[in-house]
DNA sequence: GCCAACGTTGGC
DNA sequence: GCCAACGTTGGC
């Protein structure tokens, strides 16, 4: 059971969005590099993702199921991209900031904070747990 | 709006 | 296969 963690810039598509998409929940389209889609290749329906907002917020807002393992990318017809669909499982009840997560211990090796370009990545079981904590979950 | 970090492209 | 030029992301 891997765990991971997508950004979404949210003025383009929020966490809103997803939640109003429901049970049939939404392709993660539109990614354009090799790693991050590499991570979402890796992905098993049932596990569990967090949803970044970055740019507007620079928060993590809640937790995303996947639905479907990797499959092509309707927004394109390049062969080389593909991805997962997810769904909205729960609203944190109080948004993690970007800050806060810098400055917690245990959290300061995530990838968000090394390598803040990566837009699909994955997040340890411990760095999963004391998030959600944190969220209120 | 700026710019650093990083990924991709293309000439050689 | 190297690397300079360019484009994009995302924090600030």
């Amino acid at each position: 059971m891997a765990f991971w963690l997508l950004k979404s810039e949210p003025d383009v598509f929020g966490w809103p969005h997803l939640v109003a998409k429901g049970e049939a929940g939404e392709e993660w389209s539109g990614v354009r590099n090799y790693q991050a889609r590499n991570n979402m290749r890796a992905m098993q329906v049932g596990e569990l993702a967090f949803f970044y907002h970055s740019n507007i917020g620079k928060e993590i807002v809640g937790v995303m199921e996947v639905i479907r393992t990797s499959a092509p990318d309707s927004t394109t017809d390049d062969p080389r991209w593909d991805c997962v669909m997810l769904r909205a499982k729960q609203a944190f009840k109080r948004g993690v900031g970007l800050d806060e997560i810098k400055a917690t211990p245990g959290l300061e090796g995530m990838v968000l904070v090394k390598n803040s370009r990566l837009s699909v990545q994955p997040v340890t079981a411990d760095e999963w747990a004391l998030i959600c904590r944190m969220g209120g979950l």
